[in-house]
DNA sequence: CGATAATATATCGTGTGCGATTTAATATGT
DNA sequence: ACATATTAAATCGCACACGATATATTATCG
C-alpha cells in the first residue's frame, strides 16, 4: 500500500466494513417486516431466544451495544408485546427483559431469514463462515485496542 | 450449519459485520476528533479529495448512501467550513460540492489516520486487503440482489 | 409548444448509535 | 453505621440512515 493511496476510498478495509454492514441491513429489511422487528431489534429477540430473562447489560455486552441504545430499543419490544422488563428483585439496579409468548411465536416466523439471508449473499455457507470467523477476530483486535488504549487512560475519565 | 442454529447470534455473518462495523467506528472516533470529523463526514472528504467537485448523487453512488443521509451531512461539512455547495449552472437540479482551502488542509491531518487504523487492527495490511476483497465481494451479492428484487417489483413503487 | 415523465435534491418521521451525565441501588472501607 | 465508591440503567443531545414524499428542474413525446 502506497502511502499515497492510503486515502484512497476503495482501498479502505474499514469503508468495506462500513458498506457491508449496510448492504447485509438493507437485505435484512423486506425479510423483517414480515416480523415488524428492525436489524437491531432482531437481534436482540435472537439473544432471548438463545437464553431468556437476561439483563440490559447482558444483552449489551453480547451486542456489543451501550445501554443508551438498547434502553429505547427494548421499550419499543415491550410496547410491540414481545418482550417484558421488570427489575431484578435480587438486585434492583438490573432490569430482566423477558419473552412474552408472542416474543417466542416469532422464533418459528424467523427460521425463515436465514435461508433468505443467504441467498441474497450469493454464497455458500462454508463460504460465509470462513468470512465471519476472519472478521470477528479483526473486530476483536480493534475492540482490544480500544479496551486497552481506554485503560491506559488516553480517553476517558481517568 | 444446524437449522437450529442458524438462529444463534455467533453462527451469523451479518451479526459479525455489524459487529464489526461498530467496532471500526468506535476506533476511528478518537482519530477524527483531531480533524472534528465523523466516520460518515471522513468519509465524504476521502471522496472529494480524490475528486472535488462532485454532485451529491455521484457522492451518495460512491459511498452508498440516500440523499437523505448525505444532504444534512453535506450541510455540516459546509457550516464548518470544509465544503461549499452550490447549484450546477448546467443542470439546476444538481449541486455541486466543492472542498474549501480548510477542507484540503484537513487532508494533511487526515494522513494519520490509515497508519493508526492498521495498529487498532491487529493485522498486516495484506490481510486486510484480502479481508476486504472478500468482504466487497460478498456486499455487492447483497446489493446485486436488492437491486434485482426492486427491478422485478417484489418491493417498491411498482 | 405544451402536457407528461423522469431526474436530482430536499424534507419529514422513525429508529438506531454513542458519549456524557444523571439517578438509583449496592458494595466497600473505616 | 455511615460516608464513599462502584455499578446498572436511564436520560439527553447530537449525528447518522433510510423510506416515503415533496419540490424543482430537465427531458420526452405527441
Amino acid at each position: 500500500m502506497d502511502a499515497n493511496d492510503a486515502l484512497k476510498l476503495e482501498s479502505q478495509f474499514c469503508f468495506a466494513v462500513y458498506s457491508a454492514a449496510h448492504a447485509v441491513m438493507r437485505a435484512y429489511r423486506p425479510l423483517l417486516e414480515a416480523l415488524g422487528l428492525t436489524y437491531p431489534q432482531y437481534l436482540v429477540m435472537l439473544v432471548l431466544w438463545e437464553a431468556d430473562g437476561q439483563t440490559v447489560g447482558g444483552i449489551a455486552e453480547r451486542l456489543m451495544l451501550e445501554s443508551s441504545t438498547l434502553t429505547p430499543l427494548l421499550k419499543r419490544l415491550e410496547a410491540m408485546g414481545f418482550a417484558e422488563r421488570r427489575r431484578n428483585p435480587e438486585n434492583e439496579r438490573q432490569l430482566i427483559v423477558s419473552l412474552t409468548a408472542a416474543g417466542w411465536a416469532l422464533q418459528e416466523k424467523a427460521m425463515a431469514i436465514p435461508p433468505g439471508i443467504l441467498a441474497c449473499s450469493g454464497r455458500t455457507a462454508p463460504e460465509l463462515t470462513n468470512l465471519r470467523e476472519a472478521l470477528v477476530e479483526v473486530r476483536d483486535s480493534f475492540a482490544a485496542a480500544r479496551a486497552e488504549s481506554r485503560r491506559i487512560g488516553e480517553v476517558g475519565e481517568g
